[in-house]
DNA sequence: CTGGGTGCAGTTTTT
DNA sequence: CTGCACCCAG
């Protein structure tokens, strides 16, 4: 196929051209290519097309293509979105339908990549390994490695030099800092755990420069070497460590085989590599993307580093920013042998509200440093179909938050009343915390509500408070902690609190359910008939399944949230039940064992563990409610986090606030503690205080730029004055002003 | 409109 | 403990 002939079928489909610069993107031949896409300018599409092109017009093997982007959603969206070009191209070029499986497309997110691409090629570093996830790498941590664990006074410079870690708010222990008096508590020290070893790995610290550094790092070294030791020695594998064994793999013969290609269909190497949100890459995956396509030059990134959000995962829009510098320095090439393309055309918002964000990123100083954003990024450019002479930005204000969210209800209310929208689903409110506190999305919420306007809240973190959850968690610890009497040797109250609410919960349920109860109190009785210190026959997940198959967990099935809720659940409990139990390879925390001294008990130190280490966890995470209908209700008004809405696009959006201090997160600090011992010098340098700032401009970039006909901010009076964006709210319309004025 | 004092609540996101 | 909301004085 001709590449024009593609281009003609993608324009038949959609009823419109690209625009020169995405032309340029699709049909760009070998080397590098940097495409610099702002918001709304279409760089998804135009990733794919440049895929179909690949496979369609250069008639490349899609097995010697890679493709990542960030989430699994949005993997899944970009290889659907393929598969429906393709379909389609198939009914003009049926005779291409045998010949063409775009299904080989080695697509997904660089973390299921590297398991694939390992597993396929019987990489033996990798094979057998169980892939820790985030809540197993928790449990995994806070079991076996020595940092979490160790009593004695060894790691205490450790906790001094990284206190920020063990700081901040810890719902486990209602506290707010770490009591210096004492060492950090287990939760803390699992937490900064987790933090330090996923960034030393995402970052590339090199050890042996570790080695050299003074105290604490030589504590920093005999805690990482630990936590590697009992991953191998389990044979487990964390996310981070998933990318580094992966570029390990690819110096080996099976990794250089799987590069390179053999000349065999099963080996094609690999020719291409297309990265979409790159902004949100860390080193590791840097690393891997150059290597990937060291042979080829073939690399190709998307993204638009004002756009970056996940520092807190390790990434840095540097990886973005220099780009560039990046490919000359590892490919040996010039900086004018990388293609560089800005899609700046903006083809979603009000130009008004381009403009204003455009105006709005470029309007402060430490944004305007080298390195904080791409190289001569030119304007956007609005050629949206949104057009008309209305103020598009503009804010609501009250005199107390309260008030504001009442006045912000009213003009919701009116939108619909005018029929200005049809539905409320035409608009977000879009906030940092969705909670429904007094700080946060409360007030919005109730003032919507009070108006009858619903609200579509899915996250709002009380997963544990439902009937279903609370009640098989009540059911479940009545069986094995039937007196309680290893709940009060735990000391946090949250736990205790949580606890009771379950099993009042599971005695509620159990008065209008006999079957139920009897099951429990039969398993009760059977436990106390095993003698002292045996294995019990049944593991925990037994005793979960049995309870779920009881009423009324069984007729709950009908329910499409409570059934979500008690799946997670199960997850969590396997997760548990596999869990190496530490000293006894072989076994693990899903077998139950009763106790030594006390009879027809499971074992107290069992139980003890059961509460500090899942329960604790469960308290202090919060878990989310589930999101089951991706799509909004019509009739409901999302309230949604600022990441949640990242890709999204709204016509009204409503963004809280105008009065944030930048913060110094740990994430910040953490680079800069690291900043000397990287195996690749970052290319630029801010401090962590601008760092924090330009995050911070970022964040509400991403928000902003959601809004197609008005952004609309929600502030109240003293946020127009003063704070660090207090500026904003001169340049903008006092909406009740302006309606004044017009007389409506 | 600003600044200081008081009181209160306690992110977010992903593999 | 910190940051933010809110109130009040100037």
């Amino acid at each position: 196929m001709d590449i024009n002939e593609l281009i003609g079928i993608v324009k038949n489909i959609q009823g419109y051209d690209l625009d020169s610069q995405q032309e340029k993107v699709v049909k760009h031949g070998k080397g590098p290519l940097w495409v610099v896409a702002g918001p709304g300018s279409g760089k998804t599409e135009v990733l794919v097309l440049r895929t179909l092109k690949l496979v369609f017009v250069d008639n490349l093997l899609p097995s010697s293509i890679i493709i990542t982007t960030f989430t699994e959603k949005a993997a899944n969206n970009l290889f659907e979105r393929i598969l429906n070009y393709t379909n389609l191209i198939f009914k003009e070029y049926p005779e291409l339908e045998s010949k063409i499986d775009v299904h080989g497309l080695k697509i997904g997110t660089l973390h299921s990549l590297c398991n694939d691409i390992m597993l396929e090629n019987k990489n033996q570093a990798y094979e057998n390994y169980k892939l820790l996830d985030e809540l197993e790498q928790y449990l995994f941590i806070f079991e076996h490695s020595d940092l979490a664990n160790e009593r004695s006074s060894k790691y205490c410079p450790l906790f001094e030099k990284f206190e920020y870690l063990f700081s901040g708010f810890d719902p486990v222990t209602n506290t707010f800092r770490w009591n210096k008096e004492r060492l950090p508590n287990k939760w803390r020290r699992t937490n900064a755990s987790i933090k330090l070893f996923n960034r030393m790995v995402e970052n590339l610290i090199d050890l042996e420069k570790l080695k050299d550094a003074e105290e604490p790092y030589d504590l920093v070294i005999c805690a990482y070497n630990d936590y590697v030791t009992k991953l191998e020695e389990h044979r487990r594998c964390d996310f981070a460590h998933l990318q580094k064994k992966f570029l390990e793999f690819l110096d080996t013969p099976l990794g250089l085989r799987f590069l390179n290609g053999d000349g065999t269909e099963t080996h094609p190497g690999v020719k291409y590599v297309l990265v979409d949100e790159y902004q949100d890459t860390n080193p590791i995956q840097e690393e891997i993307y150059l290597k990937l396509s060291k042979g080829t030059h073939n690399l190709c990134v998307v993204g638009d580093d004002d756009q970056a959000l996940y520092r807190f995962r390790g990434g840095t829009v540097d990886c973005m920013v220099t780009f560039k510098q990046a490919c000359v320095n590892t490919f040996g090439i010039k900086p004018d042998d990388v293609t560089v393309i800005f899609l700046n055309t903006n083809y979603r918002s009000h130009p008004d509200i381009v403009y204003y964000y455009d105006d709005y990123i470029k309007s402060f100083p430490s944004m305007r440093l080298e390195g904080a954003r791409v190289e001569y990024k030119p304007p956007l450019d609005p050629k949206g179909k949104i057009s008309g002479d209305y103020p598009s930005v503009a804010y609501i204000t009250g005199k107390t938050i309260n008030e504001t969210a009442e006045n912000f209800a009213i003009f919701v209310e009116d939108l619909i009343k005018n029929e200005i929208i049809e539905k409320p689903s035409q608009c977000a409110l879009l906030m940092r915390s969705v909670r429904e506190s007094a700080r946060n999305a409360g007030p919005f919420a109730e003032a919507l509500r009070n108006r009858g306007i619903s609200v579509y809240n899915p996250r709002s973190k009380n997963f544990l408070e439902h009937e279903e959850t609370a009640g098989i968690l009540g059911a479940f610890i009545s069986i094995i902690d039937p007196d309680l009497s290893a709940l009060e040797s735990v000391g946090p109250p949250n736990i205790k609190n949580m606890v009771h609410f379950w099993i009042n919960e599971y005695k509620e349920i159990a008065d209008k359910y006999p079957d139920l109860s009897n099951y429990v109190n039969k398993s009760v009785e059977s436990i106390s008939k095993i003698p002292l210190d045996n294995w019990i026959k049944v593991n925990i997940l037994d005793i979960f399944y049995h309870i779920l198959a009881h009423e009324p967990f069984n007729e709950w099935r009908d329910d499409v949230e409570k059934t979500y809720r008690l799946g997670q659940l199960s997850k969590i409990f396997e997760t548990y039940a596999s869990v190496p139990y530490p000293g006894f390879p072989g076994s693990d925390r899903g077998e139950l064992r009763t106790g030594k001294t006390e009879d027809g008990t499971i074992s107290f130190g069992w139980r003890k563990t059961f509460y500090y280490a899942l329960i604790g966890l469960l308290v202090s995470a919060g878990l989310d409610d589930p999101e089951i209908e991706i799509l909004t209700p019509p009739d409901h008004l999302p309230i949604m986090t600022v990441h949640q809405s990242k890709g999204l696009e709204f016509p009204f959006v409503f963004v809280y606030g105008l009065k944030q201090k930048p913060r110094l997160d740990d994430s910040i600090l953490l680079e800069d503690a690291f900043l000397n011992f990287r195996k690749k010098p970052p290319l630029v340098n801010f401090t962590p205080e601008e760092r924090a700032e330009q995050d911070l401009i970022r964040f509400y970039y991403v928000a902003y730029s959601r809004a197609q006909y008005a952004l609309i901010h929600l502030v109240p009076k003293v946020h127009l004055s003063s704070g660090f964006f207090g500026f904003i709210g001169k340049k903008i319309i006092d909406f009740k002003e302006k309606a004044k004025e017009l007389g409506a």
